[in-house]
DNA sequence: GCAGGATTGTCGTTGTCCAC
DNA sequence: GTGGACAACGACAATCCTGC
């Protein structure tokens, strides 16, 4: 049986999942597919191979003046997906023993950067993702993350009295299983020497200005040495001890025999052998876990293991003695204890919670005219605007409902449409259902403080008395306060934004709204069908986020480009947003009538 | 993918009490 | 005054949830 790196990997990470990938596959793919959400995967391989090829640009102009990719064919075919090794293995079998002749002329021929070189050691399979040729006239392995991380902050060690940066396992499983079989394949064959490994990754602290800085944008991070790691990467000098002792080849022998004994088990007897407790993977097929469960998020583990052995499942089955489970003097047992007899109540009576009082305190702070906001916003490995960094999300469209103490309402958005040009065009929208009479609907060309200062126009005339509202203000004051830093000119309006910021969240968040609708959830996604039904995003041109940000970053990434389908994207996107802030406005609203 | 916030869990330090 | 036992506290890592 073939062990590739990745099922090495998978099984470093749990057990099970590795069990899955040989004998169920349908069950790996469910779980891979709920971990990366619906759409995600279509929009990341082509954002993956954008940072590998940035990579390749790097290690060309950075070492050689001369490149060959030995794999061409296959850099661009769907296959390389890093998943699917496996599925590679058996679509190329053919092409197996031809593929590692291939790396091997390349590797004797001397070829300074090789792409994809695959490798077969005692059924151990490996790809790398670049071999590059150094001074010594050896190789260096490279693998591409498409990342700002290999080692967490948070998880440094002690080791010799000194602080030192720990590699992640995951990554650490990765590197060492790859020189494991590189070297034994190179000194099975007499080829060189694998020296030095590295991961190259992205530098979340490089802020693109003008052209594209490769050579700050990524790190190159070596492994397996000892010497220290740069912490700061800029003109600072910090540096400090990093600790990646990499798995020895005799204790990765030894986890290849154990991981080929257990492939070959049946369920039950893996499950006798790794018996499941409370780990990651079963909660996973919870995912959607039944609020009516104990299984609920608000209820800790040590009760819920305890109620789980007594199949004491659902809420409404648990006596008055088991309810005092939850019963103690801390915070969760009040949470939890508050949520069952909310559940309950709203149960059995039919009916929903409505803290009147407190939800009437709390509104009462608000100032008219109240401004519901929105942010969409993109984010990319590979920075794309002037003065923004990789992954940081770089607001690109905004929707503003602004509602005064009369009930009227009018509406400003803005969408950046083109990142040159310096100009501003309104635009009508025809056939739009919430139009509220006052549409002020904007197209920006022009760069990030362009759009940034249109906002400001925006609001200017109430930022002093003005209440503004968002669902989940975490992340719009984030974007806010980066926009302080960037901009010191901007950085006054954009604080006073935050400092006058409401979390219409906080009415679900805090519970003082109960329904059962909502699932047991306080995201928008739940509580606006719940409360505002006629408000849908099913027939949209654009129905989720994903959606958005991926036609968005089409859009500024200029691949699509005949004007009229663009300005159909525009519109599509304008409208989407547009809903988001409405619908804040809506709950509101309904909130309010509650109240009556 | 990334990031912030709220909360929980863990660990080490400090404070207090009591017996000697 | 000293040392052990235990509570209280605080710092920080880990986890979950939310947004895009």
């Amino acid at each position: 049986m073939f062990i590739t790196k990745s099922l090495y990997v998978d099984y470093h990470e749990h057990k099970k999942l590795a069990w899955w990938k040989i004998n169920d596959i349908w069950v790996y793919k469910f779980i891979k597919w709920i971990e990366d959400e619906d759409e995600w995967e279509d929009m990341n391989v082509k954002l993956w191979q954008r940072v590998e090829d940035v990579v390749w640009e790097y290690l060309y102009k950075k070492f050689w003046n001369e490149r060959l990719n030995v794999f061409e064919e296959v850099k661009f075919n769907e296959c390389v997906d890093e998943e699917q090794e496996d599925i590679i293995i058996s679509s190329y079998k053919n092409d197996l023993e031809t593929n590692l002749k291939r790396t091997e002329e390349a590797i004797l021929k001397r070829t300074p950067l090789i792409y994809q070189a695959w490798f077969l050691y005692n059924w151990l399979f490996c790809r790398v993702d670049y071999l590059k040729l150094n001074a010594n006239w050896n190789y260096d392995l490279i693998e591409v993350k498409a990342k700002t991380w290999v080692r967490k902050d948070r998880t440094y060690k002690k080791i010799s009295n000194k602080w030192a940066w720990k590699l992640e396992d995951v990554y650490l499983a990765d590197i060492s299983f790859q020189k494991h079989v590189i070297s034994k394949v190179f000194e099975e064959k007499g080829l060189w020497v694998l020296e030095n490994k590295y991961f190259a990754y992205l530098n979340n602290k490089y802020i693109k200005d003008w052209a594209l800085n490769i050579e700050k944008l990524i790190i190159l991070d070596q492994v397996d040495c000892t010497n220290e790691i740069l912490l700061i990467w800029e003109d600072d000098d910090k540096k400090e001890d990093r600790d990646d002792s990499l798995q020895h080849y005799s204790w990765i022998e030894e986890t290849v025999k154990l991981i080929d004994d257990d492939m070959r088990l049946s369920e039950s007897e893996f499950n006798t052998k790794y018996p499941f407790s409370w780990s990651k993977y079963i909660t996973y097929f919870w995912k959607d876990k039944p609020f009516w469960t104990i299984y609920w998020k608000w209820l800790t583990h040590n009760y819920v293991g305890q109620l789980h052995h007594l199949w004491k499942i659902d809420l409404m089955n648990l006596c008055d003695e088991e309810i005092c489970m939850f019963n103690r003097n801390d915070w969760t047992a009040w949470a939890a204890r508050k949520f069952i007899d909310n559940y309950i109540y709203c149960k059995t009576k039919w009916t929903c919670i409505v803290e009147k009082s407190e939800i009437r305190w709390e509104l009462n702070i608000l100032n008219f005219p109240l401004c519901f906001y929105d942010y969409e916003t993109i984010s990319v490995p590979i920075p794309f605007l002037d003065k923004t960094s990789p992954y940081q999300k770089v607001v690109v469209q905004y929707s503003l409902h602004k509602v005064y103490e009369n009930g009227d309402i009018k509406h400003f958005s803005w969408i950046l449409a083109w990142t040159w040009k310096n100009k501003i065009e309104t635009i009508d929208i025809k056939w739009n259902n919430n139009a509220v009479g006052h549409e002020n609907e904007k197209l920006i060309f022009g760069d990030y403080k362009d759009v940034l200062i249109a906002l400001r126009d925006d609001i200017w005339e109430d930022i002093d008395r003005s209440s503004f509202i968002v669902w989940h203000k975490p992340f719009e004051n984030t974007r806010n306060k980066e926009v302080a830093e960037m901009f010191p000119d901007l950085s006054d309006f954009y604080l006073k934004i935050n400092e006058n910021t409401y979390d219409l969240k906080d009415v679900f968040s805090k519970w003082l709204y109960f329904s059962l609708d909502f699932k047991g959830s306080c995201s928008i996604k739940y509580v606006l069908p719940a409360l505002v039904p006629e408000l849908s995003y099913s027939g949209m041109n654009v129905p989720n986020w994903l959606v958005a940000m991926n036609v968005l970053n089409k859009i500024i990434t200029w691949e699509i480009k005949e004007e009229d389908n663009k300005l159909q994207k525009l519109t599509d996107l304008l409208l989407y947003c547009w809903q988001d802030s409405l619908a804040m406005y809506k709950i509101y609203e309904k909130v309010n009538e509650v109240l009556k």
